[in-house]
DNA sequence: TATGAATGAGTCTTCATTCAT
DNA sequence: TATGAATGAAGACTCATTCAT
């Protein structure tokens, strides 16, 4: 009986833990939701309990306060995902195969959420706590898999001498910028009746080989 | 008589005028200042009114409140600037030429300040009065320079075959994002001891010639 | 049988009596604890809780509310006690070793313990009902006794002529005050290194003996 | 007219201090007002707002938090006023006149006031920086000068040989301890009817002469 | 009976805006 | 025109109390 009783114990333990864990997350999605309308300041705590179907105080009950909210946020959705995947085991293709894949992942499957987490670039800016751990934790180790890369395919001939700092940045910075840019333009953008596989085609090319035509190319 | 006292009337009135500019302008310049300090949220009116040296009631003076300011702000420093002479007036040069130094130009005098006034892109996607009026007199305009520049070379065989929509937007994108990254990173950025003409080299030469050395190139 | 279930049940509703005055207690007695470490308004239940190792839910069970368990506080530790017996069974001494034995009674259990209580003279204040109830539970009883001692006292010739009511409620005071000094001084108290039994025998010295010596007094 | 201009702003900034003193000495009066009703924790600042006829926002242009609103009240009317006087300087007389002319002093003028700051003594209890700030500034200085008068007076045989500090704590402590009881017992008191100059006298002659009469005093 | 997560009214505090000087 | 004290609506956060388990 007193097992029965340790192990009830600690399956209610266990369930309360999930129910905890997934209070979280509500929290954090409606979160996520409402800052994607209204910028990051103009977000009120009512707006977010509203949007969770919660009460405010519950939302104190999982967070310490508006900070450490969007905190949590950012570990949710920022510094987890598929781009962590590709950082902690980088795929065994050879360096052109690597970029031209990662482009094309990144262009696909980063740009439709690029406008709802655009407001956290932002506070990353002013905020060094969060600076730091998203320098730390993606931005960082992202930049120097690429770096690798682009130095390996340089020496192995495959890439045009480059400046690996330069070039790593300027790939991710145009993946960035374009997502960026289709953002803004919203319903406006010429590509609503452009299929995304040519889009992500195009800018691949672009980035891959460059806008001059191979006459012209000054080595 | 009268003729002389309209005169003088006259005289006065655009005197005024200057110095109500001016006084604009003073008031503008420091909330931008105040604003690379502090997340857009955080900043007060008292906080911009001590930067500028004058009371708060003062701003109000100038501005009907804090949106107007805000709205001014992005009128002065985003919708002017060089940026709108090189469209309205686009200089004679071939395409590859212009392409270059367009590239150049944006990264030497743009980059430095897309950090500052990187905020502002978040109150344009909320804002829609100030996103149309961005994209009409900036963006749009912009977009379709580069396009016909684009297209252009791409008929004499100096561009590659290309997408002009994806390409003007990944040019413009890559300055963006490039400068974006260079903002996050700041101080921890490997450009601390890289001369600004070899990042504008290798950022120019990335877009212009791609990352494939020439052997590989598939036209 | 229904004798023998009668007598069952009244066995187990005692035994339920005395478990649920057990928990009370502990409950107060941790709300006590927690008021001695932070002020009045800054406790919570929350804190009431912990102390007492129940939850907060517990704590509803025994007390109607916040107002209630502060009511049964200050009736279980002020409007009981040692003073209580004193008040009700006065000894049978003479006036002044009464006297003399009170002092000492009071300062030397009652002192310690003042600090701990002081509080709830802000309730008694502010709140009508327990201030009524203070009163003619305690005080006032006290205070009579001590004004019939002080009576008897200056009709024997013991005591000198004395307005009893004054005389009263000056003993009391005093040790109220003097305890209360004691309180606030604390740490740097000077009596850090000084015997308790002195101290008592100053006190007791003073209120019996006054302050000015023999030939000085004008009777 | 330079001269005239800076006389000018000259005599408006006294006058703007001094209107800012009157503020604060409004606010202040009327958070004691409030204070005196209810219990510190209980009391809002839109209470004391509204008591002062000023807005909620006001009182922050005057004090950074309520926890400086409070230190302030202490300040304003605990650490000032006779009492500092009197230790500042501390008259010619000889002991014994000294004491006497103290105890009606306090007893007189004191007693009326205690159970407006009667609170103070919770909050004095509980914050150290106040306790500190009291101690320093009041209750030390005070004590210190009672200790030296009562060794004086005992040097020259005009007081009964006593610890000091025992003694100066007494005589306080009681002061203190007889205005609470007066305020506690409120409209009850048996003094409603008694002469203020008769109570004074009493408890002068409690302290000074003691309870017992002359032939049973022990020395 | 014991529990503790959920609730939302109530608090402190901020700050855009006004207006008398 | 410039000033800055006064205003009070609005937001972050707390905590007494409830109630489903």
């Amino acid at each position: 009986m007193t097992t029965s009783l340790k192990r009830k114990s600690t399956i209610r333990r266990k369930k309360k833990e999930r129910i905890t864990e997934q209070r979280k997350r509500q929290i954090l999605d409606a979160a996520l939701t409402v800052f994607s309308r209204k910028s990051f300041g103009a977000v009120t705590i009512p707006d977010i309990s509203q949007e969770a179907g919660v009460a405010v105080g519950t939302i104190y009950n999982y967070f310490d306060n508006k900070h450490d909210l969007l905190l949590s946020l950012v570990r949710t959705y920022l510094i987890t995902g598929p781009l962590v995947d590709l950082v902690a085991r980088p795929p065994q293709w050879d360096d052109a195969e690597f970029m031209s894949s990662f482009l094309e992942n990144r262009l696909t499957s980063g740009a439709e959420n690029i406008g709802r987490f655009f407001f956290l670039f932002n506070e990353i800016q002013r905020n060094r706590e969060l600076r730091d751990e998203y320098m730390a934790d993606i931005l960082t180790p992202l930049l120097k898999v690429l770096e690798k890369r682009v130095e390996s395919g340089v020496a192995s001939g495959a890439f045009h001498s480059s400046n690996p700092e330069v070039a790593a940045r300027g790939l991710v910075g145009m993946i960035l910028g374009f997502s960026l840019l289709r953002q803004i333009e919203g319903d406006r953008s010429p590509f609503q009746s452009t299929s995304n596989d040519e889009i992500v085609t195009e800018v691949t090319n672009l980035l891959l080989n460059g806008l001059l035509s191979r006459k012209d190319q000054s080595q």
